[in-house]
DNA sequence: AAAGACTGTCATCGC
DNA sequence: AAGCGATGACAGTCT
């Protein structure tokens, strides 16, 4: 791969700079973006290594600064000007030859082909390299262009490492990562082509003389600029590979996300706007390190992976967050579709790059709106009054930082654009209002919403959150449903439905299902009891010594609560048999465990306390059991079935008062469970019914909101028919050319959609006929 | 100490 | 008819 990138970028390079050179321009590009991908990747990606602040000088042709501002060489603007005029006569995709001419022009030192550029070499001021070659005024400036590269050089302390044309897979990697983020956010590479920004400088140009410009571009000015760029960065902008500062650069970017997430600002695309990775290396070192530490800024570019990576990664978590926030963030999104100058080479790029993935996620309506605006974003004049300074193109599209909001946005292109967007999105009641015209019709739907929505807030006492929360819950169909999803009796009835199977009472299932309205409940009730109390193989063994199944008393809490909150009994199915059986006794090994007092705390006549304490813990039935001399557990005599508790009965001779005790036993047992299952049953019975009742005030509430919509949409249509019918009939004249009256004519709309004019009597009378008919119909 | 909730029990009904 | 579940009513217990 790279024996072949070098082969290729070599070759190719030279090949080029030598047409360049004589006026021929190559549009090297169109072979590399769509004929070879793999090929352009190839040399686009080190070929952007190569120029580290190339490739962001690059993407600040984007955010309209233009020229780099080390780059001083004025002549390079106003080649950059005769080269825009020549863009644009080859439609905007020419612009990538001017980039491909940037780099040319700095391999040129290395090459030695020019010789035009000092050895330096490589730089990092593509721009104004690029200026050089492809004007064929470059000649003529050429010394000022080499003095200000020269400076530029001095400034920076190092510029990039001459052995840029050696980059490591990690510097591919970066390039690589930076490519793909800006592919993602719907940005082409030819977003970042110089002569972009060359055409938002060429107003620059226009007002300013060249020596002001080198005012401008080097010295305070430059710095100035470099600042507005990195705050350009700010409104919308994050260069996480190029940072070059690492966490301050992180933490930068960040902000602007944060900033962009405040402002709900769909176009992820704005955040990812290169700043001018030169302007970046610039500030950052001429406000907190000398010169001669420039290198060090850089050098992180060709080699630091780590940060770049991170603020991927920080960019993804962003974008899914905005991605997240894209249904509400359409309006803001159409705001600042307005908002943003017409110029705005972003969402021109957007548009213009060629093979470039849209994030959908984040915008479409970005992409789709940045196709619109490319029109003029070339050609409008806008762009190019715009001050290089303060009016970065960038700005516009965050509203905080915006200086040109106010920018007209007169492209009808835009309705076509915002039109999706509109459509589209579920949230867009606060666009509606700003539409325009051509809008109108969705306009008043979207206000309707919203008043509706006011109104209903007004009329219900909701608020319109709360109302269209609402509506979402009656759109999705799927109130009661997931009403009944999270009921307990949903719950319970599948439990039952499993449970069943094990019953073994066969009437119970029919009986309980007839027996409430809520069946699913009764069901699922009577089989948890059954389930709960006929763990006679998890019981049976602790219960030898003592009997009955134990309780804790801890789970008789859980089980009350269960009562009071069923949900929570489902949480806890296996709790779900420890009833709230605080008469019932635990199983000696249970109390051991959980209840009694510290083992050496019993030794002093612990059995005695036990005893006691077991006492306590056993129901009335058990004491009787016991006072009784009942051979087996109070357990099996309520949980067995019949046919066993008789077979358990014949085993063992008992006296009348034991088969008495024993039968009352298992009755009041199998009464107690009933019981049970019975409030459970009932509780889960009104939970349901307080649902229903919440479901129907929904409908109710939806309803009415439904009818005031109608009604508001009924009066409109009213009202429009009115106007027509009124411009219409004022139109209209006799033989003599003198208007009709109305008091004796009327215009009626016949059924196959024609109107005519008849008189006011006729017209009466076929109105009380068709009165008529609804009320014969009625009867 | 009182009120309410929870639970067990009884009586009754229906299957 | 016996057994069982469901349920209202009552009372005891707990919080």
């Amino acid at each position: 791969m790279l024996s072949l990138k070098k082969y290729l970028t070599e070759g190719l390079l030279q090949f080029t700079i030598l047409l360049s050179l004589i006026g021929v321009r190559v549009d090297v590009d169109t072979y590399l973006t769509s004929q070879l991908p793999p090929l352009r990747e190839i040399i686009l990606g080190p070929s952007s290594a190569y120029t580290q602040t190339q490739f962001h000088n690059l993407r600040n042709t984007l955010d309209g600064y233009g020229i780099h501002p080390k780059s001083i060489d004025l002549d390079n603007y106003f080649t950059a000007r005769r080269l825009l005029s020549q863009v644009r006569a080859l439609d905007r995709f020419q612009v990538p030859t001017t980039e491909v001419n940037a780099w040319l022009v700095h391999r040129d030192p290395e090459g030695s082909v020019s010789g035009s550029q000092p050895s330096s070499g490589l730089t990092l001021e593509s721009s104004s390299g690029l200026q050089d070659v492809t004007g064929p005024d470059n000649g003529v400036r050429e010394s000022e262009t080499e003095q200000g590269f020269s400076e530029d050089l001095e400034d920076l302390g190092a510029v990039a490492p001459p052995v840029s044309g050696d980059l490591t897979k990690e510097d591919i990697d970066l390039i690589d990562i930076l490519w793909r983020q800006d592919i993602d956010l719907g940005a082409g590479r030819e977003i970042f082509d110089y002569s972009h920004r060359q055409k938002e400088q060429d107003v620059d140009k226009d007002l300013c003389d060249g020596a002001e410009q080198d005012d401008t571009w080097s010295g305070e000015g430059a710095e100035a600029l470099a600042r507005n760029l990195l705050v350009d960065g700010e409104t919308g902008e994050s260069f996480p590979a190029q940072v070059p500062g690492g966490e301050d650069q992180t933490a930068l970017s960040l902000e602007e996300c944060l900033r962009l997430l405040e402002a709900t600002c769909p176009f992820g695309e704005n955040a990812e706007f290169p700043a001018d990775i030169s302007s970046i290396t610039e500030a950052v070192p001429s406000e907190s390190e000398p010169p001669g530490l420039q290198n060090h800024l850089l050098s992180p570019l060709l080699t630091g992976t780590e940060s770049p990576f991170d603020l991927e990664q920080q960019w993804q978590d962003l974008m899914s967050i905005m991605e997240m926030q894209a249904m509400e963030v359409n309006t803001s999104a159409s705001e600042i579709l307005y908002s943003a100058p017409p110029g705005d080479p972003l969402s021109t790029n957007y548009s213009l790059a060629p093979n470039t993935p849209i994030n959908q996620n984040v915008s479409l309506h970005q992409a789709s709106l940045g196709g619109c605006s490319q029109d003029f974003s070339l050609f409008s004049p806008e762009v190019e009054s715009l001050p290089v300074a303060g009016g970065s193109t960038l700005l516009p599209l965050v509203p905080s930082n915006s200086t040109s909001l106010n920018s007209t946005f007169g492209s009808t292109n835009l309705a076509g654009l915002f039109f999706p967007a509109q459509l589209n999105g579920s949230a867009n009641d606060t666009a509606g209002p700003e539409l325009p015209d051509p809008l109108g019709g969705l306009l008043d739907e979207a206000m309707l919403d919203e008043i509706s929505l006011m109104d209903l807030a007004i009329e219900e006492g909701f608020n319109p959150v709360q109302a269209s929360q609402l509506e979402e819950e009656f759109d999705s169909d799927s109130g009661l449903s997931l009403d009944s999803s999270h009921s307990p009796s949903s719950l319970s009835s599948s439990e039952g439905s499993s449970s069943s199977s094990s019953s073994s009472s066969s009437s119970s299932s029919s009986s309980s299902s007839s027996s409430s309205a809520s069946s699913s409940a009764s069901s699922s009730f009577s089989e948890e009891g059954a389930v709960g109390y006929s763990s006679d193989s998890e019981t049976l063994d602790l219960e030898e010594a003592e009997g009955a199944v134990g309780y804790q008393p801890e789970y008789s809490k859980f089980c009350r609560m269960s009562y009071q909150d069923p949900a929570q009994l489902s949480c806890l199915p296996y709790l779900e048999h420890v009833g709230h059986n605080h008469t019932y006794n635990m199983a000696p090994s249970a109390l051991d465990s959980a209840e009694l007092p510290a083992p050496g705390a019993l030794k002093k006549g612990s059995k005695e306390k036990q005893a006691d304490f077991l006492d306590k813990q056993m129901s009335r039935d058990e004491h009787r059991a016991r006072a009784m001399k009942i051979p087996f557990t109070n357990d099996k005599i309520i949980n067995l079935p019949v046919e066993e508790f008789n077979e358990l009965l014949s085993k063992y001779q008992l006296s009348e008062a034991q088969l008495s005790l024993i039968r009352d036993i298992r009755r009041r047992g199998k009464n107690k469970m009933a019981a049970q299952n019975c409030r459970k049953r009932k509780l889960d019975t009104i939970l349901n019914l307080e649902r229903d009742v919440e479901d129907l005030q929904r409908d109710k509430a939806r309803l009415l909101r439904e009818k005031v919509e109608f009604l508001r949409s009924l009066r409109q249509m009213k009202q429009k028919v009115q106007s027509l019918y009124q411009e219409v009939f004022g139109r209209l004249r006799d033989e003599n050319g003198r208007p009709y009256s109305p008091s004796q004519y009327a215009l009626q709309y016949a059924g196959d959609g024609s109107v005519l004019l008849i008189p006011r009597t006729l017209a009466d009378q076929q109105a009380r006929r068709q009165e008529r008919k609804p009320k014969d119909r009625r009867k």
